[in-house]
DNA sequence: TAACGTTACAGATAAGCATCCTAACTAAAG
DNA sequence: CTTTAGTTAGGATGCTTATCTGTAACGTTA
């Protein structure tokens, strides 16, 4: 006994007159809607976004239903209409933030940089909290949940943590085609360094990013990347 | 409201007949003992292991002091007895293994290897999971926290994350002393880099640390750090 | 005399569900 | 072009079940 009021997991009454998660999404997009009073898509935003708050602010465990919907400004039923309970919900919201995050997408202009302008730039956008401030405690809890919640560790690293350090290694392949980047290099390890000097700074200071956190990873890091053919003046670039 | 059952955080009735938390560590050393039956010392140990284990495995929002008195083989006035709460009781059990931990120590034997093999070998000692596989759970745990209870994250932080990192930076120290690492490197962040090599490779791979992780880790950042003055194959330096 | 186990209890909080009522929208009948 | 029936959304409210916390009382033991 250690489950305080939530069900070992979601997958108990699955399908009733409810939404099942899976088709959740879809339903949102295009509703064939047969009649009846339609559903207020603005009440949908709202409880995603109320969810996301919460769990930023409260992590999973300590998130209630009832605090979201009292944030959302809505009742209990009408969220209950929606989802069938607290993990269905994570979920959506988690994948509502990356999409967002997704349209926001700005792509680097890599030809304006110098080889090393460029792997700051993508060592910069590793950052959790590059477009999440809250990133540090989702992390923390997801990461506190990975073996209860396997799932919801899993979204995190496919769909915010891996993609972000797939940009990163497109940026250092980049490099190596134009011959700035040398060939033997393990890049994975380099990118796995890059992303997890965000959270060696946190854990050491406790702080918001320092500005200064990303050239410093990538100054320490580009003597063993870089090419040795062009200059080399002592420690760095 | 948030607050599960969980008082805003300890500080409520802080002393009674009770052990305040303070004292704690202390009163167990050495209790004066004026009469009546003296207080089992196994039932201490029994207790703190049992937090600690629930600490890892539940996590402190989930850990309750039910579970921990069952796991103890206890009962609950005798775990109120000694802790006010559970904030109180957490406290003691990090601090307990912790204590534990240090008593373990080994020393490294750094006469006896290259200067990259102390370097490496440093770097797989700053693994959290060196000494307790639970590690990722409970950082994650206290990263999650870090708001609510910035305490527990302090004390983590400055009991078992800075330790560790300290050894590192001193190794590193000692190799800049001997004229196998050059002076002007940036060692705060080659260590916050070492330390958040095992965070990344974890949210990338959510697996135990791969065996050679601290090989690549080391391999990567060695070619910065390492003096130039012996050999240097191509891109060093 | 105080520690410990056993048992029981009160207060708090949460999850889900059930009603009842009103609002909004569709479709068919007039 | 209304009017009306049918259907679902959503708010308000309360309830049941399930935990967890912290205490209290009582008997036993060192």
């Amino acid at each position: 006994m250690s489950s305080r009021n939530e069900p070992a997991v979601g997958r108990k009454r699955q399908a009733q007159s409810r939404v099942r998660p899976d088709e959740a999404a879809a339903e949102r997009q295009s509703a064939p809607h047969a009649g009846g009073r339609p559903r207020d898509p603005a009440i949908e935003e709202a409880i995603l976004r109320a969810t996301r708050k919460r769990l930023a602010s409260d992590g999973y465990s300590r998130m209630t239903i009832g605090d979201v919907v009292a944030d959302a400004g809505v009742t209990r039923p009408t969220l209950y209409r929606r989802w069938p309970g607290k993990y269905e919900l994570t979920v959506d919201a988690l994948l509502y933030g990356l999409r967002e995050q997704r349209a926001a997408y700005q792509p680097m202009a890599l030809d304006a940089m110098t080889p090393l302008e460029a792997f700051t730039e993508a060592v910069r956008r590793v950052d959790p909290r590059y477009s999440n401030p809250h990133a540090m405690s989702l992390h923390g809890n997801f990461m506190a949940e990975a073996e209860r919640e396997p799932d919801l560790f899993t979204l995190i690293r496919d769909h915010a943590t891996k993609p972000r350090c797939d940009e990163l290694l497109d940026t250092l392949r980049h490099l190596q085609s134009i011959g700035a980047v040398r060939q033997d290099v393990d890049l994975d390890a380099a990118v796995t360094l890059c992303l997890g000097s965000y959270f060696g700074d946190y854990l050491l200071t406790g702080q918001d990013t320092p500005r200064d956190l990303a050239d410093r990873t990538a100054g320490l890091l580009w003597p063993t990347l870089r090419a040795d053919d062009s200059e080399q003046s002592s420690s760095d670039v």
